[in-house]
DNA sequence: TAACTATAGTACGGATGCATACTGTTTCTC
DNA sequence: GAGAAACAGTATGCATCCGTACTATAGTTA
């Protein structure tokens, strides 16, 4: 804490937008009684609005544990934006299906996170969000590998239980 | 939803690194019975280990909710790393103290951190970072004013309740 | 001095995300 | 074919954030 290095610096940076950003979108969509964690779930299932979307896979584009999305789709479900229903042939499997008011939720969604965005990006230059996507395309794979080794035990970071 | 805009894409990665960091930190720091976020806010308490910290400053440094940083404290206070003292002068105030455990805690955080990050800025180059932290930035300074001023009410967004 | 306002902190409930543990169901292996 | 292993999803509990509403105290103004 002496000195935060420019690393920490920029890791409470993404920190602080991440969160700012979410406060902000989902302040700005309550009156459409939607979140933007729910909305970014709503989006992906639309893509496969045909055959329904099976909760693992979604829980895979999502990146995020299959606990969070069964609790996204409930609330979705609640909200009557999708429905669940469970498969025939693998009775484990439940599928995702949007609905009509699901289509419409996005639609009118769509109009205001332009706006959003647009105020979001106001300002910022294309070729530094260029660099910086890079950037957090390689932060994202290397915590990502890091995640994965310290889940397998393969990662010694060296912390170790002291007093207890 | 058709296709996901640089700035969309942007930020899900900003999002995703946060969450997926978060998880890591947490993850590791588990031995040592701390999480990444009350970290973050006993290291800000250790700047002022002699006069103590107002929650109110710290909720102003740390950029969260009055009610946030008082879970937090609530947390390292049962573990022991900070108490909380009455003031006599305005006894609305409680300012922190950090705790003689809380430093060692601190000791032994900042080892095992600066192997975190290590392994979550390799292959970054140096000038990109800089650049990317510009970006983020900018970012943080429009989405702070973008909140303010939706709390104000003075920008219209455009979102309407529309059936219920 | 009484009333209004501002401030510090807490109580409460909701959303997101995690880990762990569990229930079914399917599949693989011997 | 029986038992082990793998997999989909849920239940439960925790941490971090938020907003709103409330209490208590302090300051300001009529």
């Amino acid at each position: 804490m002496r000195k935060a290095t420019p690393r920490a610096q920029f890791s409470f940076l993404v920190h602080d937008v991440s969160r700012m950003r979410r406060t902000f979108f989902d302040l700005a969509l309550k009156p459409l009684g939607i979140t933007r964690s729910q909305w970014w779930a709503l989006g992906n299932i639309s893509r496969h609005a045909d055959e329904g979307m099976v909760q693992t896979e979604l829980a895979r584009v999502l990146e995020i544990g299959k606990v969070s999305v069964g609790g996204l789709i409930d609330r979705l479900e609640d909200a009557g934006l999708v429905y669940r229903k469970t498969e025939k042939v693998d009775r484990r499997v439940k599928r995702i299906f949007i609905t009509a008011k699901g289509f419409e939720m996005l639609d009118q969604i769509a109009v205001v996170g332009e706006k959003l965005d647009a105020q979001l990006y106001e300002n910022v230059d294309a070729a530094e969000l260029e660099a910086a996507s890079h950037v957090m395309l390689q932060l994202k794979e290397n915590v990502r590998k890091a995640l994965a080794d310290l889940r397998e035990g393969t990662l010694d970071i060296g912390a170790e239980v002291v007093s207890a």
